[in-house]
DNA sequence: TATGAATGAGAATTCATTCAT
DNA sequence: CATGAATGAATTCTCATTCAT
């Protein structure tokens, strides 16, 4: 979408642009990005090597689309879910989102957390951005439950989110090295309700 | 040490294997792991390219020895810290050691925040031995708190781990990437303290 | 044509492939296989060396084309030679075509007597393939010749097979490292005349 | 005194020697000349890899010092066979003696065999020179046999020697390949006395 | 347009040989 | 004199990218 060449009106296009992410996110997340070769990628979603550069401008290109479909994904999964009323109800809500997204599409978790999160390739202006914006949605929902009251109103909206996301990155990375040893939710879930502990007003009632 | 080809006693030889650790350290933090040639390493550590296999047997060795050799300062510097009655200022202290020898070695830092700990390279038997016995450190401190009736019965240590290690991870990962934008030993005492509160036992007192 | 990566269709890439087979063969056979570098053999055969792994997997597939081919001329060029019922006569004639072959083909002469049939190579189980079934063929006349009444019935088609191809091979490599000093088939002729007295029944009429 | 030092140190000089020509031999058979290291050599030999320079000039040096060596050590066991008056007898004789040297160091056998009389390294005066002098020794000997009225007028020592050494190389290479399926010098004998059949003047009484 | 074919620029690794101590 | 250490030159192989049809 944004970086790509050409505009696709053709359908088989959009196909063929899709199997390339698609293999390419089960590939970079298995053998990592400089690991993995275009001719493996375009051998994985049949489509003609030489064919790779009407759908992106270089490697590069792909390695930026591939977590920008991806959130673009989780994106619509979230959209529904929330409460525009309860800030603390939503937080948790794409946060478990988020673990469901991941369990339910683990080679975008092993690509997230196991190569464009921690890399070099974050240093991407294009890709920070991605994330950027996903982790301002916690740092806002933070604040927001502070001003409702919820939370207490000394607790730093950037460090909460440091914890959230930080216990989201070490729960996935666990889980996908050690081959899946619990269920990522239900461990996602108690992570959530104890680091939420911390952000409490004192006396606040429980959910 | 563990995996290297020769028994160096000269001091020369032992200069050069450290110039291509810290060469290597450096370049793996920056573009990466497999985004660095051994022509790159070994340019910047002034040794000749073909120099490089009397003191590593092949790439992955020095992969493996990066990790190793930091961890072995880390554990130097640690060692005099620390107090065995005492294990909730135990796990306060080395987590604070750790970022403060993050801090002095931020090229380390990128190595093992972006590339080692999340990548594929974890995979690796031996580099992740080196990784689980830190982690696994955590754990036993925090059990022994809960034993010593600092922290929460209900705990779960390795839950409390994830929160620390994720928390010292995204910590560290915003600071390299933005450029450092604050202390990162005054940043992670916030972050320890605060997160410290969801584990602590209602009621007791505080340090 | 057995173990090459692509098909082509092309008849330039058909060329290339070909050009790169005669410049192994003619280097093979001087130098030895292993001291023979792919950038040697794409120099003479005019071809970049990275288009090398256009036609082969690696060296070795290219070690073991190289008989491959050579086989395959020789037995194209036996075919028509010879009479079913007439082991002897076949035997003869197929002896004499080999020499004829290598005659024409030096540096295959090179390549085999000198390389391949004696060296390790011949350890791998493709290259075996194509010698051993070849050896067989003068086994199986030998022994139809036997059964003919040509042969004495207590002669070891095996140990007429090594007297053949021993001589053969001896014959090529003093022609060769002597830069012939003799022709060929005819010697060859007078080597063969000579052992098959060895092997006729005593009483058999002579040719 | 001084002498004896110097004696003590010839000798273990002598031995080093002895140790890297035994080591090459052993490997070369194995793994081919061009495929053996220097460092492989000298590591079996137990000789620091720079002190074969105070033997060899280099590693062709030593490719010729193989056969120079092992010549020396079969006529060593060859001088006392025979009987000067008896070409005949003479000639099976070496022949078989020259088999039971292969089969008691087959890695010579390999060596030779596989790897110099075939290889290029023939090309090379000083090798070509070893070989030739054992092979015009069979030409000698198969001259005498025809005057002393054993072998026919008409045979040519060269051919006959062609077939005596094309099958002794062509035995010993399947017997080497096929890791020894029979008694070398049982089949040996087999095949020299089929062979000396076309030898024989007709109406000569058999041994 | 779509694509099979082609390739230059590296990558890791090996090794015979030299040299300073 | 013996030798541990050092290294330049070469080798096989990979891959992102281009180009002719």
């Amino acid at each position: 979408m944004a970086g790509s060449t050409l505009k696709l009106k053709q359908k088989r296009s959009q196909d063929r642009r899709a199997r390339i992410v698609a293999a390419a996110t089960r590939l970079f997340g298995r053998r990592g990005i400089a690991g993995t070769s275009l001719t493996d990628i375009t051998k994985l979603a049949k489509v003609p090597l030489s064919s790779f550069y009407d759908y992106f401008r270089d490697k590069e290109d792909l390695v930026a689309a591939v977590p920008e479909e991806n959130y673009l994904a989780l994106y619509a999964q979230l959209t529904a879910t929330g409460d525009e009323a309860m800030p603390r109800r939503q937080l948790r809500a794409i946060y478990l989102g988020n673990l469901e997204y991941i369990r339910a599409n683990p080679d975008w978790g092993r690509v997230f957390f196991l190569e464009i999160w921690p890399s070099a390739a974050l240093a991407e202006a294009r890709i920070r951005k991605a994330v950027d914006r996903y982790a301002l949605r916690y740092v806002e929902l933070v604040r927001r439950a502070i001003e409702a009251g919820a939370y207490r109103k000394e607790l730093d909206p950037y460090l909460a989110m440091s914890l959230l996301m930080g216990g989201l990155c070490h729960l996935t990375a666990v889980w996908l090295l050690y081959r899946r040893p619990y269920d990522l939710v239900d461990r996602g879930t108690e992570l959530f309700d104890l680091v939420e502990k911390s952000f409490l007003r004192p006396g606040h009632k429980k959910t």
